[in-house]
DNA sequence: CGGCTGGTTGACGAATCTCAATTTCGGTGG
DNA sequence: CCACCGAAATTGAGATTCGTCAACCAGCCG
């Protein structure tokens, strides 16, 4: 139960469980769908590892409950959040990576899998699937983006302030309202500043009124547009508007 | 000529020009070369936009010479650098982009350009080129989750660190020695530091042997490890090593 | 020569990190 | 049901790094 997870194997749902959430996984019109049928339903607990299937050179993946985080361990021990599923993502997960893990955080975390092979060979036959794959990608390579802009950030307020939108855009529970999956300390991997400085980023939107707490776990976005722009005050003196003379 | 380009139409080559460039374009056996029927050759100057053919939904390019840069500018008027794209990349730029720009940095910059509707028509009926396409794709994602772990790096000299490594994996004139394609400025703003701090990372690597100036934009690389390890010097008494108790 | 862009260095203030202490929350066992 | 434990969350104090402002140097071009 440490930070570092051991690695167990993911248990397989029931056939019963299985079907139930299968019936969840087919949830937009995707050529996606095809695939269904060679799915594999998993169900993983907290800081269990994802990639635990040796005979497929890596699988894609569709999250049905929970969340799930794709990260790095840099040379100083530091971890670093390169990405954050949310029901309803999809994503791949490589079995060479050497460095990378990819782990629930979530307590009931359920996912489909679907080996590459079978995805590469369908994709080969099916031009529609073939196509929303691309499509994928370049939304996977966008809110990657998404991310470099947050961690782009200057100050912490800042970058707070980018990640609760879009996190509302990708998981609104209801307009305004963001649910966070996961804890303070993943928050502040994702952001790459310390968990303190998010509890402090954290108060401070709250006692100027940008945010409200609901619980430690739902905030209530206030003021939008104050969170927009870099949280409501221009730091350090700096002009906003002018990129060059 | 100021940071903010005008936006200039691209000139095309001559025909003898483009020729002389077309004959550069096929470098690896890759399926794509089968586009290089329907690619234009582009040549650009300094600051000039990329996405200037409205007639098309987008268009893969490929960086013979140069260099181009994919820019978003934040709400405070800062310019954050979302990918460099250096020679033998490809890279899709995309007409919707709203507040994203692709552009040349280096004098002169040439590129063939694949209209999007092309590549997947042909996509369709090409098995292989659609697998290099997706290929592509998670090469692409990789080089932008690289460019994240650049970007969460505490220090300065951490991050222009991993920036002259990746660098170096991926343009390396000779081992050890990085040709900087770019000004100070596009550095920092790649790095999202203030170009001052750039600098006195350079000075600081260098008084203390790590790196090795040749002119301004020649570095060579003395000291591997200790770039590797977050610049040589654990800052704040940080503890490597351990993530977790 | 004068202007301009790119590059470098110094000083000061602001923001963040680390260490440390405290509070809250959830679950577990008596 | 309640006490207790550990993890998550929060707050404070001192140290460090970075951003801003400012000055200055080096090429380059007309």
């Amino acid at each position: 139960m440490t930070c570092l997870p051991e690695k167990v194997t993911p248990m397989k749902g029931t056939m019963h469980a299985a079907d139930h959430y299968r019936r969840m996984l087919s949830v937009e019109p995707h050529a996606l769908r095809r695939l269904d049928g060679s799915a594999t339903i998993l169900k993983c607990h907290r800081d269990q590892e994802i990639p635990d299937r040796p005979e497929t050179a890596g699988h894609w993946c569709y999250l049905i409950a929970g969340a799930v985080r794709r990260s790095k361990i840099r040379p100083d021990g530091r971890r670093q959040i390169l990405e954050l599923m949310l029901p309803r993502d999809f994503f791949f997960v490589s079995d060479d990576q050497r460095e990378e893990t990819v782990e629930a955080i979530a307590e009931p975390t359920v996912l489909a899998s679907y080996p590459a092979e079978r995805v590469d060979l369908l994709a080969d036959r099916d031009r529609e699937l073939a196509r929303e794959l691309r499509g994928l990608s370049s939304q996977l390579l966008r809110r990657t983006r998404d991310q470099l802009m947050i961690l782009g950030g200057v100050t912490a307020v800042e970058k707070l302030g980018w990640f609760l939108l879009a996190l509302e855009k990708r998981a609104s529970d209801q307009k305004g309202q963001v649910e966070l999956p996961i804890t303070r300390y993943d928050i502040a991997e994702y952001l790459s500043v310390s968990v303190e400085t998010v509890c402090r980023a954290i108060t401070d939107l709250q006692q100027r009124g940008i945010i409200a707490l609901v619980g430690t776990r739902k905030i209530k976005i206030l003021d939008r547009t104050a969170l927009e722009e870099h949280g409501g005050k221009t730091p350090q003196g700096r002009k906003p508007g002018l990129i060059a003379a």
